[in-house]
RNA sequence: GCCGGGGUGGUGGAACUGGUAGACACGUUGGACUUAAAAUCCAAUGCCUUUAACCUGGCGUGCGGGUUCGAGUCCCGCCCUCGGCACCA
């Protein structure tokens, strides 16, 4: 009898003692495999049946690669932080590291059950601080980046967990975690501009191999639109509504309608309509997303008083304010086209607003104002692929609707009345949470002083200007100078961008002389001041003596000592000459400490490939000498030779928070304090902590607080398979060698509920530190697939309050490893969701009794039997295609037919070895003891190499051959193997159940397909 | 409402590019072993029909149609189910 218990136990301290699965050396881009389970949340409830089916599956799939000769790394570790935890300490009043501590020790003997073959020398936990310290490192990256930025909106609020969440944690309008309906609130949070890469995270989508159904998923949450803003006049107002408009059908726009939320709402409010619109906007406000969704039908909505000129026809249009309008879509304003909007239709009909057809009807109408008590939507609806024709729309008439939408918007933008433009569904990720149990976001605060107050408006509500300073052989409208002179010029913005005086030879106490002449003496308190390459030293010299806004250098030509030294060096004699004569005598000494104090905020941009400006070093040059300096990395864009940049402008229209301020990566990690009283307030409880703002004020200055809002912790682990390649670095989040070799990942493998969450964010913070030039590459995860959701035996969801959860450490103690991680999966595609069967948990372990006694007990032959090598050569070929395909359940029935076989076969005892080998990865436990036990080997039946089967030993020599009658089975038929249609023909003669039907006629056609059928036709 | 996955025996599930549907397992039934039970081993097992029996014939992959010598697999139209999104202009 098999004793799996004591087995067990042996062949884990042997692997354990061994270092058997610590990460291999010697890993190349070519023999290296990444296998990553999903990160598990360490709940208090143990481990679950479906966790096991990831790390089984993960498992199987790492021994498999290993015996492929892949150096593989297989890690686990935990995502920490998060409410549960915090929830529970709430109740008992225990620290949460102190049950999530508990929690994780429980998991990772649960884990170490399942024989999994993890490198547990780099297991990793979201809540120590040497993980978080890097959390927080990245959370400065998107800060510096220009990605991180605090914003008052109107967010996601779960007053039952009070904090706030988002949007990929509300579901159907209630929060994820414990099912309360959500509220919205307005409040300030720190967001996350992944909109930013809305683009990139679609685009990459083409060269991922995942699920296409989470492909597609991703792309409808990124929900990119292309359309177009038409600008409208507001008849007796100064201002326009602009409207977003994905199908301009325009000669049909009779209304306009705008969200309560719209910024211009208020100005829009003619005093005859103020009580109704304002008790209407008001009571929209109030309701919950859910609550706006309730009566999808039933358009609420009240008129402005205002009215708009369309464009086309002349007329104008009423502007009302509804619900139904999203302001956080588009401009949060639409133009009513309600012949050929549902919604549109609804409204007009519930409003009484005309509706004008402008695309031929179904059935070919053309009347141009429809009545909706007659006419139905489905009747104007232009749904996808439908071509009907414009009509009632003057110039466009006749044109089909897609080319009509195209002629209108050409006009549109022709005419200057709307400009082309693309939204996206996705939001900015709001990543503040009010809550203890997550990591401190490094960033200060403090409260304005009078003077600050009226600096912060100055640079928030007053028109500033921007000054810029060319480089050394450039010219005002070289390089992005020209582009930006349009740009800033388009918007109203004063830009000062003169010819700096001998741009060949230059002095920098000529640029200086003649920028103070441009400048004259206007106030540049509020100006931002730009320098390029040697112009940034010019910049930096002028910051100097103005007081300025804030100064972005691009691509600064700073004198770090291996700069100097490396021209003096370099063929260039003269560029060396050239820079001591323009820095020359006094000029070139720059008075730091003045620039720090007249310059509101120092933004430095660094190209990964200048060639001119070496990155770390420079880097390293600013964080001492400018320490609060904001450094942009750009991906290879050289030395700022663009001719457009698109994050300068950003940059410039970007204000200077004065009341903020990030940590340098020096001082993190932030550490998480223990004298908190985490009882949720719906107030951080970081607040209440005496020691967290301990020496803050005195070391960054008098006001100065830290943030008291923690990170979501869905920011934790959306890094977490970086910092697997190398744990304990203490210098980065990863060693680039380590980067370079390991990533990306070669499988992932995850439940399906994450598409939207976790591997969105995790693909954004990818590119985010590709376009910073810290990897080469800007995918993750290579291959990933789900695992199906495993039920309970009655069918349910598995759940305390159903009764109906298998715990996989009881099924481990009764069954043994083996018998859980085959059965888990021999259940069925590792894909699909299915039900626990106890009846076939014992017939998996009936299976691996079978093995275990046939090993021990079978008389093996002396002669080697070829049918049997040519069986174990087909098991060999099955079973390698269907785990490199994952195909977990079909292999293992491939195991069940050789030992049904081997029962009954001679068998030699070197190929039940090679058949051992092949069953090593599903049952690593029981193979070991017969390879090591049984067998008597002297190494691990895990480092033995794969098995690989002969081709030439499977053809058989014989085939049946299915006999057809017009295509009804009616015999089979034995023949050679390769027969021709002659020599199965005239074996069919032989069988009389084919004759009968043959008899009485002469078959019109025989079809024959070699090896498999033979068709008559009569 | 829109988008996507899936419907195969009593059950979980097999079936490569169209080529013997139901592999493998569970369950069930019968038998062997046993005083008995459990365990184990052997055999049968899609449904219907027919036969005393070997057998005969038919029907079968959600439903209806089509293409084909031949369809679980391809095409058209439905139904059911699971999952996602949900006033995204």
């Amino acid at each position: 009898m098999y004793n799996h218990k004591e087995v067990e136990a042996k062949w884990r301290k042997y692997w354990a003692d061994n270092k058997q699965y610590a990460t291999p050396e010697g890993v190349t881009k070519d023999n290296k495999y990444y296998i990553l389970p999903q990160l598990p949340y360490p709940s208090g409830s143990g481990l679950h049946v479906g966790h096991a089916e990831i790390y089984i599956a993960c498992d199987i799939y790492s021994r498999f690669q290993r015996q492929q000769g892949k150096k593989v790394l297989q890690v686990m570790g935990w995502d920490a932080f998060g409410l549960p935890a915090e929830n529970y300490a709430i109740k008992t009043n225990i620290h949460p590291r102190i049950n999530t501590d508990t929690a994780i020790d429980n998991f990772r003997e649960q884990i170490k059950s399942l024989g999994v073959s993890v490198d547990w020398d780099r297991e990793v936990g979201s809540h120590n601080p040497d993980y978080y310290k890097w959390t927080q490192w990245f959370f400065l990256l998107m800060y510096e980046q220009g990605l991180a930025y605090r914003k008052k909106q109107t967010v996601n609020w779960c007053d039952s967990c009070k904090t706030v969440l988002a949007n990929e944690q509300v579901i159907d309008g209630h929060c994820e975690r414990c099912d309360s309906e959500i509220e919205l609130r307005e409040m300030e949070q720190w967001y996350l501009k992944i909109t930013d890469y809305a683009d990139k995270l679609i685009e990459g989508l083409d060269r991922v191999d995942w699920p296409e159904e989470s492909i597609k998923r991703q792309r409808d949450w990124i929900g990119r639109s292309t359309g177009i803003d038409i600008d409208y006049e507001v008849v007796g107002k100064d201002f326009k509504v602009t409207c977003f408009t994905t199908t301009p059908v325009n000669f049909g726009a009779t209304f306009i309608v705008v969200a309560p939320e719209y910024e211009y709402v208020d100005q829009l409010i003619t005093d005859d309509n103020r009580e109704i619109v304002e008790k209407y906007i008001e009571e929209a406000k109030a309701k919950t997303d859910l609550e706006r969704q309730v009566d999808e039908k039933q358009k609420t909505g009240v008129f402005t008083g205002s009215y708009a000129i369309n464009h086309l026809t002349g007329e104008q249009i009423p502007i009302w304010v509804a619900d139904f309008v999203l302001a956080s879509f588009g401009t949060g304003a639409v133009q009513g086209c309600p012949a050929h909007d549902e919604r549109d239709f609804e409204f007009a009909k519930k409003f009484d607003l005309p509706i004008y057809r402008v695309v031929e009807g179904k059935d070919g109408e053309t009347d141009k104002v429809i009545n909706p008590d007659t006419e139905t939507f489905d009747q104007v609806k232009i749904g996808k692929g439908i071509k009907r024709k414009m009509i009632n729309s003057e110039m466009f008439n006749g044109l089909p609707f897609d080319e009509g939408m195209k002629a209108t918007m050409d006009y549109f933008e022709e005419k200057g009345w709307g400009k082309r433009v693309v939204n996206y569904k996705l939001r900015d990720w709001s990543v503040s949470r009010q809550r203890f149990w997550g990591a401190p976001i490094p960033m200060l605060h403090k409260p304005l002083s009078e003077e600050e107050k009226a600096l912060n408006e100055l640079y928030n509500n007053n028109p500033y200007t921007v000054i810029s300073f060319h480089a050394w052989g450039s010219s005002p409208t070289s390089r992005y100078h020209g582009w930006l002179g349009e740009q800033l010029a388009a918007e109203g913005i004063e830009y000062f961008n003169p010819e700096l005086p001998n741009a060949e030879n230059p002095l920098l106490s000529e640029w200086l002389d003649t920028m103070a002449s441009e400048v004259g003496d206007k106030e540049t308190k509020n100006s931002v001041v730009i320098g390029r390459s040697l112009g940034c030293w010019s910049a930096l010299k002028f910051a100097e003596n103005h007081k300025v806004r804030k100064l972005i250098l691009a691509a600064p030509t700073v004198p770090t000592p291996s700069r100097f030294s490396s021209w003096q060096e370099a063929a260039e004699e003269k560029t060396y000459e050239m820079l001591v004569n323009f820095i020359g005598g006094d000029a070139g000494n720059l008075d730091i400490e003045k620039v720090k104090e007249n310059v509101g905020e120092l933004v430095v941009f660094l190209s990964t490939d200048d060639p001119y400006v070496e990155l770390e070093e420079t880097e390293k040059w600013f964080r001492t000498e400018f320490p609060y300096a904001r450094i942009a990395r750009y991906r290879e864009v050289g030395h700022f030779d663009l001719d457009e940049f698109p994050g300068i402008l950003e940059e410039i229209k970007q204000p200077v928070a004065l009341d903020l301020k990030p940590l340098q990566v020096g001082d993190l990690p932030v550490i998480l304090p223990d004298d908190v009283d985490f009882k949720p307030t719906g107030q951080s409880p970081l607040t209440y902590s005496d020691k967290f703002q301990d020496g803050i004020e005195k070391r960054y200055g008098e006001g100065w607080k830290r943030e008291v809002d923690t990170l979501d912790t869905f920011m934790c682990s959306s890094w977490y398979f970086f910092r697997y390649l190398d744990p304990h670095n203490d210098e980065a989040f990863a060693s680039k060698e380590a980067l370079e070799n390991w990533m990306p990942v070669d499988f992932y493998l995850g439940g399906p509920e994450h598409v939207t969450g976790h591997l969105l964010y995790s693909r954004f913070f990818t590119k985010v530190l590709y376009d910073a030039g810290y990897i080469s590459f800007d995918e993750p995860f290579l291959v990933h697939r789900h695992q199906g959701i495993i039920l309970g035996p009655d069918n349910r969801k598995m759940s305390k309050r159903w009764g109906n959860v298998i715990n996989p450490t009881d099924v481990v103690n009764n069954y043994g490893a083996d018998t859980i991680r085959m059965y888990e999966m021999f259940m069925g595609p590792l894909e699909q969701s299915k039900a626990w069967s106890e009846a076939s948990v014992q017939g998996v372990r009936r299976f691996i009794d079978r093995i275990y006694k046939f090993s021990t007990t079978n008389e093996f032959a002396n002669q080697l039997d070829s049918a049997t090598e040519a069986e174990l050569h087909k098991t060999i070929k099955k079973v390698t295609a269907d785990t490199i395909n994952l195909k977990f359940n079909t292999a293992i029935s491939e195991f069940m037919k050789f030992i049904n076989y081997a029962e009954k076969a001679q068998v030699t005892k070197e190929q039940w070895e090679t058949f051992l080998v092949l069953m090593a990865p599903y049952a690593p436990f029981l193979t070991e003891e017969l390879w090591q036990g049984s067998f008597g080997h002297s190494d691990s039946i895990h480092m033995q190499e794969w098995p690989k089967h002969d081709d030439s030993l499977l053809t058989q020599q014989s085939v049946t051959i299915a006999v057809q009658v017009n295509g009804k089975l009616r015999d089979t038929v034995e023949v050679e193997f390769d027969s021709d249609q002659e020599a199965v023909e005239s074996a069919v003669k032989d069988s009389e159940k084919v004759q009968k039907y043959l008899e009485n006629a002469e078959p019109k056609k025989v079809i024959y397909v070699k090896n498999k059928i033979i068709n008559y036709i009569i």
